[in-house]
DNA sequence: CTATTTTTCGAACGAACGTTCGATTTACTA
DNA sequence: TAGTAAATCGAACGTTCGTTCGAAAAATAG
């Protein structure tokens, strides 16, 4: 039972976060200043300091947020689903759909990963880890490899995910289920004539 | 026939140079100041702009003397192989040598790839574009499907091998030929049981 | 309507930034 | 060795940065 007054802050908070995300995505972290994130969210410089303690806390606000979606919607879909290779398409997909819906944020969260440090970095770095586990498994399940192997063809699949923010483009690559096929067919049985 | 002086200048330019990218790899375009870079380099604040007339500059230098290096290398090795599979092992291996040889360099141009802008971007882009041509190519050698899914395959490979650097210990990590085999097995063949 | 709490704001702070410039030191040449 | 050119330096410039603070405004509660 959120109060009116909760969830209007909550609304409020997004918005802001939302702002963030779309310049910090633009200028990266220590490009961006807190008064472009103000004026993107509509709000005065001085007013950031009342959702966030520092710039930091915003930057690892929109991390925690994005990586713990990430992880919680792929727990959501493995749940439901058997066989290794669903499993496998399952993992690519949902790194495709989150990103496409949530490109400011996963942009953020790839090219920015660095740049919190203390125990804000910590924190990310425990959810992130625990994102590569669930990944890994499943890589496992299909890759039957010594656990040094599957920890790099997991390495090479994220690379693969993670660089889509550079080239991707919306109005080209359109089709989100045709890119996950595709993902997965080529990490499969890679480019090789069959 | 370069001149004693000539040869002193470029020692002590690409020295800069080198600290500069250790720098600028660690702490990110934006967030390394041209004070940083002076210190590492043993020379004053304004030392710099004797070599450079602006971080831009300099930041330019490093990645244009990287992506050129990329390319030739690249060229080289390709000019001296023949079949399809061994060309696409030397386009993963001369990726991965440079990284292991260059690795501040390399970050700094995977990372900062958009921090240039203007000529600086545009002569950057073209280096860029050069290598990408090269490298898709040979896919498309090995790979029998339409344009447009050989670009993606190419993007995979880019996103893997660039991702590299995030993960990378020299000291776990140690057998580069063994990395490439691995890479260039589950590019051609896929993780899955044949 | 009044009192109280939540939200926003303007102004200012010291620090750090990229860059410039004239002077000084170093290295080569005639 | 004297003179010239290359290389380095210290000090300062105007800006922009993240952050703070007390007051004003807006929204809620009594």
């Amino acid at each position: 039972m959120p109060t009116q007054r909760q969830e209007k802050y909550e609304k409020r908070l997004s918005s802001i976060l939302r702002a963030a995300s779309k310049v910090i995505a633009k200028d990266g972290y220590d490009g961006a200043s807190v008064r472009d994130v103000a004026a993107k969210g509509k709000i005065g410089l001085s007013g950031i300091y009342y959702y966030f303690k520092s710039k930091d806390e915003m930057l690892f606000a929109i991390q925690h947020h994005a990586f713990s979606t990430l992880v919680r919607q792929l727990k959501e879909r493995l749940q439901d689903t058997a066989s290794p290779e669903e499993r496998l398409k399952a993992v690519i997909d949902n790194h495709f759909q989150f990103f496409v819906n949530n490109m400011d944020e996963f942009r953020v969260c790839v090219h920015e990963m660095e740049s919190l440090s203390g125990k804000y970095y910590k924190s990310v770095l425990k959810t992130r880890q625990e994102y590569f586990s669930l990944v890994r498994k499943v890589v496992g399940e299909v890759y039957g490899r010594s656990p040094s192997e599957t920890d790099l063809a997991t390495l090479f699949l994220f690379g693969s995910l993670n660089w889509v923010y550079m080239w991707f483009d919306p109005e080209k690559n359109a089709d989100i289920d045709e890119l996950s096929d595709q993902w997965l067919r080529v990490f499969l049985n890679g480019i090789n004539k069959t």
